[in-house]
DNA sequence: CTGTTAGCGCTTTCAA
DNA sequence: TTGAAAGCGCTAACAG
């Protein structure tokens, strides 16, 4: 299979065929006026003929324009990020600009090789995503000072202020599903932190601390356990929650629905059923198909719009047209889908710890 | 916010700063060889110093590669694909190269303004996905004819019989599933194909009706529906299936999970239990957090694997090397997840006809 | 209205 | 080992 590819017909080809200059088949193609009708007409039935696509390699070049911009996620095969992307990749569409994926695996080092490879002009600007914050900011930074336009999405890094961004409201989130959780009585109500080396992660649990003290109830840090937005994080960080044996919580709120489903597993192994016993929310609110069981209460952030929010801010910067505001936050909805469960005097509680001892529901299964 | 990208230094900043010609810079940038230690440490000094980068869009221009390749789906928000586009964009990443999403969403339309840009040799080459074969094969014919590399991937077209492939043995794993429910005591099959306009969904009706004809079980043109590959596509079948009201099969086999799941939806909601009252199964094997219900026994496509091996053929294309096989063929697995009850006598379909007029288990689920 | 010309930033002979 | 020079395919003044 001999596939390489053939040489191009150019600019210079329909120029000849035509008798005229290139500079006036440029015209016509880039419909930049100044030709007559005629003339313009025999020159686009010839390229029409002859089947020419103007090089955009060789356009780029002299107009300094990609027409495309780099995404940087974790990973698209993230129901959120692979939403997030979608919402990109439809504004980009409307205006005619390509998107380059960029999976980065949350890796500092892959990261920075996307940076290099985004700022040898491949795209014109990039939209960058969830990441640990500290540790690659450098890469960003040089990009910022070769004014290298970028924006962010759910990322924030304090050094950099001046970069426009579109946010959701993390802290909002979590206090309204605490709100919510205390409001069916619940007092003793664990939580699965994010990765606290992110911002989200911190705003989440900041929500999380505020809805207690709001409420007068004090802060339990063996409540509190770190997780890593995975599903196995937040089987490990119920077990954990459990370590004691005995359940001091009837409500657990996990920063994220896979954490979330994760303790799931892990509480209905151990015998608790689900809310009747103890009561589970999320967030994020990542969509499965409708029979799909168990449904957590969750926050929904609405992934698709913020990706088509960045990327209209990036096109307003590319634009060099004013970006106001420099941060857009949405915010949080709750969807209460059942999973946490008015709380009656003590009852579930003690329903818990009697379950204690009962047979795993569910003995054999693995952890992805 | 003025963010327009500042002048970037070039490879004659570096050539006047080191007092060397630029043709020097570029063999040291590009390890060329060919340049005394001393100079090319000084420059690679200097080069450091400035934090040059060469731009990818001359480098371009000149050796004809841009190092991307486009990758053309339905959509990413469907797992399939997105667990397809990391393969695919893993493979690239290995080899310094740039994945262009480019998402259709099965609209001929925007597949044929997609190859118009990407043969603007934005990209070096493409691997286009599954589609209504006929409709856009002209924007593929004409990228054939410029001979611009391309592969598929789950998309077969008959009148590209030379264009390298990925394929996944779709009639082999159809029968598969289909000897499986056979094997169980089914005799009474119900099938809910894909869209017939599309090669695999005709291949795994292939299978579902040489499964039958194997076993020697007459084809009973009631029980089969076409289907969309979608949520909604799968309980609306269901529905048509058992319109008689009487369910004339005990086990029902979906071309998809998806449409499995929206079977199981309908089926549940008229007070079947599954699978005690009727059998199900389903194609793809999406993965979901292990916690989630039900399971649907399926069939494994490695997606992933797919997206990697295409891309693979691709670069051997790029690279003007031989692809052999011109077509691989992943074969299926059989991932037996509970679904799928043996049958003892007629008692199954019996039970089911009892259970008729039961009162729905999920009264008010809406549709995506 | 149309053509000439000078590059965009880089790679790559070809000489020195 | 190095440099000069010729483009890659196109756009954009600037003349005519």
């Amino acid at each position: 299979v001999r596939a390489r590819t053939a040489r191009a017909v150019t600019i210079r080809d329909i120029a000849r065929l035509c008798g005229v200059s290139i500079a006036t088949v440029s015209r016509v193609v880039n419909d930049a006026g100044g030709v007559g009708a005629r003339t313009a007409n025999h020159v686009r039935k010839v390229i029409e003929k002859h089947d020419f696509h103007p090089n955009s390699v060789a356009q780029s070049l002299i107009t300094k324009r990609t027409h495309t911009i780099g995404l940087v996620i974790p990973d698209v095969r993230n129901p959120f990020f692979s939403e997030l992307a979608r919402g990109v990749e439809d504004a980009c569409n409307a205006n005619d600009f390509g998107c380059l994926l960029c999976n980065t695996d949350g890796s500092t080092e892959k990261e920075r090789e996307y940076v290099r490879v985004l700022r040898g002009r491949v795209a014109d600007g990039a939209i960058f995503t969830t990441q640990n914050a500290l540790e690659s900011s450098d890469a960003l930074l040089t990009l910022r000072n070769r004014s290298y336009p970028f924006c962010f999405v759910e990322r924030y890094i304090d050094e950099m202020p001046d970069v426009p961004g579109v946010y959701f409201d993390n802290e909002a989130g979590a206090l309204q599903m605490m709100r919510y959780i205390i409001s069916r009585g619940h007092r003793r109500i664990a939580f699965i932190s994010g990765p606290l080396s992110t911002h989200n992660a911190r705003m989440r649990k900041l929500g999380y601390l505020r809805a207690l003290e709001e409420h007068g109830i004090r802060v339990d840090e063996k409540l509190i356990v770190e997780g890593n937005y995975r599903y196995s994080g937040g089987y490990q960080a119920a077990e954990k929650l459990l370590a004691g044996r005995k359940p001091g919580f009837t409500a657990l709120f996990a920063s994220n629905d896979l954490m979330a489903l994760g303790a799931y597993q892990l509480l209905e192994e151990r015998g608790f059923r689900i809310p009747a016993d103890v009561s589970i929310a999320g967030f994020d609110n990542i969509g499965y198909p409708p029979v799909m069981r168990p449904l957590i209460t969750t926050i929904e952030i609405p992934a698709y719009d913020l990706g088509k929010s960045v990327t209209e801010m990036l096109f307003a910067l590319l634009d060099g047209r004013r970006v106001t505001p420099l941060r857009r936050v949405f915010q949080p909805v709750l969807r209460d889908k059942g999973s946490v469960a008015p709380l009656d005097g003590n009852g579930a509680r003690r329903r818990a710890a009697a379950r204690l001892t009962g047979a795993s529901a569910h003995p054999g299964k693995e952890l992805p």
